[in-house]
DNA sequence: CTTGACTCTGTATCATGGTACGGGGTGTAG
DNA sequence: CTACACCCCGTACCATGATACAGAGTCAAG
């Protein structure tokens, strides 16, 4: 539970710390809690986990909203679990849809390496989308 | 084969026809040739696959600079088969690591969905982050 | 051969997600 | 007690990826 500085939690999230200030104006991340009134924001290593997280979703294609909803699912015993349920299943069906997605993309690349060999000649000719969308009629 | 005015494509690919435009100053969509010097862009279902597919990869976290990068991937028998053969397996290996991180946040969700059941209360206290980074020492 | 829906080019504007900077405060090593 | 590295807040600026608009041209139907 160690206790950072905005700097040094910025350094170990990978981020800049004009950044970790931006995700706290856009509600993504809470401002911590400062030891006197006016001190320096103090952070822990669950505040690294969320940046951290936050990058890596905007890879994945999220934007900050939709990374702010994913972070806001909640379980607790409260009375909008049903919601939180509902939310958390539909989160659920977007990653999927990504994951099979990406899966098309892995094989479209696979086919490009396998055409286009380390050494020598291509096999033949062989773009991603040709790989994506074999063609039929076309 | 069919033909497609800038309009029927762009409704066909889900975009705007200003967005086919601003791809083509971009590099991302080959100006199509077009009957009479001055006459209308003229589209083929092709293109609208390369259209489908840069939204799509654009939801999967790939900028547009990436992107372009993806469609020029081309084996033929060309002189550069080794680079592009290196260029496709370092996106292979992209690919790969969002599928990882997409598969971590598909468990953590599902591990949210089944800790707050649809009907009656939460089994525990459960976040996406909680799910992700199970807590060792912190 | 006109009307109306569409397209053309070029430039301006917008939203998102940061990044930079100015003018000050803090805290700790020497 | 002062020098230096860091933090504070607020605001301005930036790149990316569109989206809007003005003024002119195109084309198919009636």
């Amino acid at each position: 539970m160690s206790s950072l500085t905005i700097g040094h939690a910025a350094k170990k999230a990978g981020v800049g710390t004009e950044t970790i200030r931006f995700y706290e104006r856009k509600g993504l991340i809470a401002r911590p809690s400062r030891p006197r009134n006016g001190g320096f924001r103090s952070y822990s290593d669950a505040h690294v986990d969320r940046l951290r997280f936050i990058r890596s979703a905007q890879q994945l294609g999220f934007s900050l909203r939709e990374i702010g909803e994913l972070l806001s699912l909640e379980a607790d015993a409260n009375a909008d679990c049903k919601e939180v349920h509902a939310k958390a299943s539909r989160k659920l069906e977007e990653v999927e849809l990504k994951i099979r997605r990406l899966r098309a993309v892995r094989a479209a690349l696979k086919t490009v390496v396998s055409t286009c060999p380390k050494k020598g000649r291509a096999a033949g000719r062989c773009t991603i989308l040709q790989a994506l969308n074999p063609k039929t009629s076309r």
